[in-house]
DNA sequence: GAATACCTGAGTAAAATACTCGGAATTAGG
DNA sequence: CCTAATTCCGAGTATTTTACTCAGGTATTC
């Protein structure tokens, strides 16, 4: 298991999806502009969460993205997985052959440490995080910022964030 | 916290140098030939984990690096953090500002999960990994291995690598 | 049929990783 | 004192990953 910056960002998009997900899909370019995060990344990012059936998308107009399953099913574990392109954590793709032919020495230790970390992160799912009082408060700064540049792109300017 | 491939070698070679410390300084160049991993690489790996103190160098034929302290006293975590360039973990150096002079989403959550998994880390020392018998067992296959190219080197010219 | 979204693939700049190279400083052993 | 073994140091470099841009295509709603 790798941990890096990817993966959080994945999981902040999936938080923000998770925050709004009560009326309706949420389309990438909401959750781009709430974020910081460019459209272009989240797509890809999104392809692979889809590819892993941890989202759902609609298309056309009104359309986005859902979690498929409920905010207690998915785990920040399984987020991370689906874009951390998995299995070179070991380095020899699980044949133990890392070394010249033979297993490494940190082979074991480290899918020992990898699979405990998974399983702690795999204890925390998106409900929890989305429990959070830290994380509701952001979440609210960030709601009145996205419609206030939407209203922006609907020619009254507003500029409450001064 | 991250976790990378770059832990992984520091972790690696902290371990090897740890089966070794027995008999005095153990050099880069053996710990370059048991576990794969380039001197040069080494050399930058260990300029961070000696900063750090977790080990001290001897100079001169002979010589080569030991452990400060006892392998009881020295975790998996300190060894990452070591060489792990620690402080853009939550990409806003402290300060909360990852986002537009706001705390991004998942600013506390990155905080604390990295804090756990630290702390999981943390209460594994090289001294746990010694003891385990996979670990033992790779490294007696390794010092054979070191061994017989050292035997080698001294006299009969080798050409064992093609 | 136009606007809104997802979807796809290619390309790309910056950073991190994993090295190479060349040399300097230190020190043990002859 | 000389030589070899070693740590140290800095620069350079190839590869991979990250994070993004661009240029389109496809499905869907109004």
């Amino acid at each position: 298991m790798r941990l890096t910056t990817k993966g959080r960002y994945a999981v902040t998009a999936m938080l923000d999806l998770a925050l709004h997900s009560d009326k309706g899909p949420v389309s990438l370019a909401d959750i781009s502009v709430r974020q910081g995060i460019s459209l272009s990344y989240l797509e890809q990012l999104f392809a692979r969460l889809r590819q892993f059936k941890l989202v759902k998308s609609v298309r056309g107009p009104g359309g986005g993205y859902q979690l498929m399953g409920s905010t207690a099913d998915i785990s920040v574990a399984q987020v991370v997985d689906a874009v951390s392109e998995s299995l070179d954590a070991t380095r020899c793709e699980g044949k133990g052959n890392c070394h010249e032919g033979e297993v490494c020495l940190t082979h074991h230790l480290w899918e020992n440490l990898s699979e405990q970390i998974h399983r702690f992160l795999s204890e925390i799912s998106l409900a929890d995080l989305v429990a959070r009082k830290d994380i509701r408060a952001v979440s609210e700064l960030q709601n009145l910022r996205l419609r206030s540049s939407q209203s922006h792109a609907d020619h009254i300017v507003v500029s409450e964030i001064n």
